[in-house]
DNA sequence: GAAATAAGTTAGTTCGTACTAACTTATTGT
DNA sequence: ACAATAAGTTAGTACGAACTAACTTATTTC
């Protein structure tokens, strides 16, 4: 209560501040940040529509705000060709990423949460969850440096390991691999996982695969599977050496 | 991600449903019908300038919120006269209270909050968490039936102990109390009391009364204490008999 | 290299939530 | 009783964030 609409997460402690403090961004500016951060890790600016896709809302809202964005310093526009994040959008996009993480491992690791449940809950209280109180969370946790889907979590101050992974999708036949990480998105796709040992840390092999997006034979461990082309892309794998154990 | 407007706290799980489902409330929408609650627990129903001053907006934004909130049938207000919460405005405002109260709770036994430091941090969070995570805190801490600062949790639904407690300002010179309750709004005040042994808990006699609002003289175990008129105003009290121990 | 298609932008609208200024109703004090 | 004051409402404005429809630019395909 008692607070106007600038007042956020990100300060209003001290009513008299010399400081000029930049307003906060509001819930949809930081999730902005985020996915046009996700989507640059794939190499190139990020499209309006693939914002807009994984917003869920009309590539004409995304235009707007990449505008606003824009104005304020976080991205760089080219027109017709996507959005870049500066130095201090990205910044903040790598804060919410924490945030984020932590919130999920400690929601795991703290109050029994669900793996694949995690997710939608973590969205949101990003936005809510204050610095200090992800410090305390981490604390609790022993500062891990990857939450429970293998991501890596940022330091506060925005470092991250952002090396690429490949994908079981893109795994030669007969290479060895280990699963570092997988995508959270979905909930019913990560149980289909875990039920068949497809977890960070499992070690598997591939076996075969069909073409056209055909099943992709694997063992794991000492099981064999067959996984649809779809599941294969959200698991990321860090390939081994065949004498790797 | 992937959250439309209307995906919010209150569930956006299937995508395909039958429920009607109502929308979920904005933060703001929450946190009138809080204000409006409490200030009703005074009494009379909640005078528009009276809510202003507890959000920190100008009266002319609550005439238009207020009409909202009775289009969405969760206030009755009659001009002139203040607004009055409906039954589900009620449920709703008691269910964020529980959101709040068992954010606080949480935040200082499992996380270590100061006492006095943790009432923003809820402000935010209230609206973010889900009944299950609120609930799953409740758990982690035994279900407890008051939060830190002595105010009770309401029931997921909406059952609460509402019985009226006096301030120290009200209590007749002689009269022994135990503190029950105090406001959790202003940290320093709430510092101010602690290191004068003033929470939830503590015995305390009143001793004597300046009038014009001058210093209230009481004894808090063995010692003696003088403290002002605004902030024994802050200190909600439970009269004992002599008696009593 | 032009036509077809995909991607992106602009214009115009809506809704929630705030604001200030001007006006109206209620309460109070003499 | 009625003027002064306090409280409350309305009107008009602004901004963020979404939408659809219409238009423009880029890319692909024949
Ligand atoms: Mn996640
Ligand atoms: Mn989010
Ligand atoms: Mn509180
Ligand atoms: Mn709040």
């Amino acid at each position: 209560m008692s607070a106007r609409a600038t007042d956020e997460r990100s300060g209003a402690r001290s009513t008299h501040r010399a400081v000029p403090r930049e307003k906060a961004l509001t819930r949809q500016a930081e999730d902005y940040l985020k996915v046009i951060y996700e989507i640059e890790q794939g190499g190139s600016p990020a499209a309006t529509t693939d914002i807009a896709e994984q917003l869920g809302i009309a590539a004409a809202s995304v235009s707007g705000m990449l505008q606003r964005l824009a104005r304020l310093g976080l991205v760089k526009v080219e027109r017709y060709r996507g959005a870049r994040l500066s130095a201090s959008g990205r910044l903040i996009a790598l804060q919410l990423i924490r945030r984020h993480r932590i919130i999920e491992s400690f929601l795991v690791t703290k109050l029994g949460y669900g793996w694949d449940d995690v997710h939608e809950e973590a969205e949101r209280l990003e936005h809510a969850a204050s610095a200090d109180l992800v410090d305390r969370m981490a604390d609790a946790l022993g500062n891990p440096t990857a939450d429970p889907h293998g991501a890596p979590i940022p330091t506060a101050a925005g470092r991250v390991d952002e090396r690429r992974l490949s994908s079981i999708a893109d795994l030669p036949i007969g290479a060895r691999a280990r699963v570092v990480r997988m995508s959270d998105r979905d909930p019913e796709l990560l149980r289909y996982l875990k039920k068949r040992g497809i977890v960070p840390g499992a070690i598997l092999r591939l076996v075969e695969r069909e073409p056209f997006d055909g099943p992709i034979s694997l063992t794991v461990g000492r099981a064999k599977q067959s996984i649809g082309a779809t599941a294969a892309a959200a698991v990321y794998v860090e390939k081994l050496a065949r004498t790797d154990r």
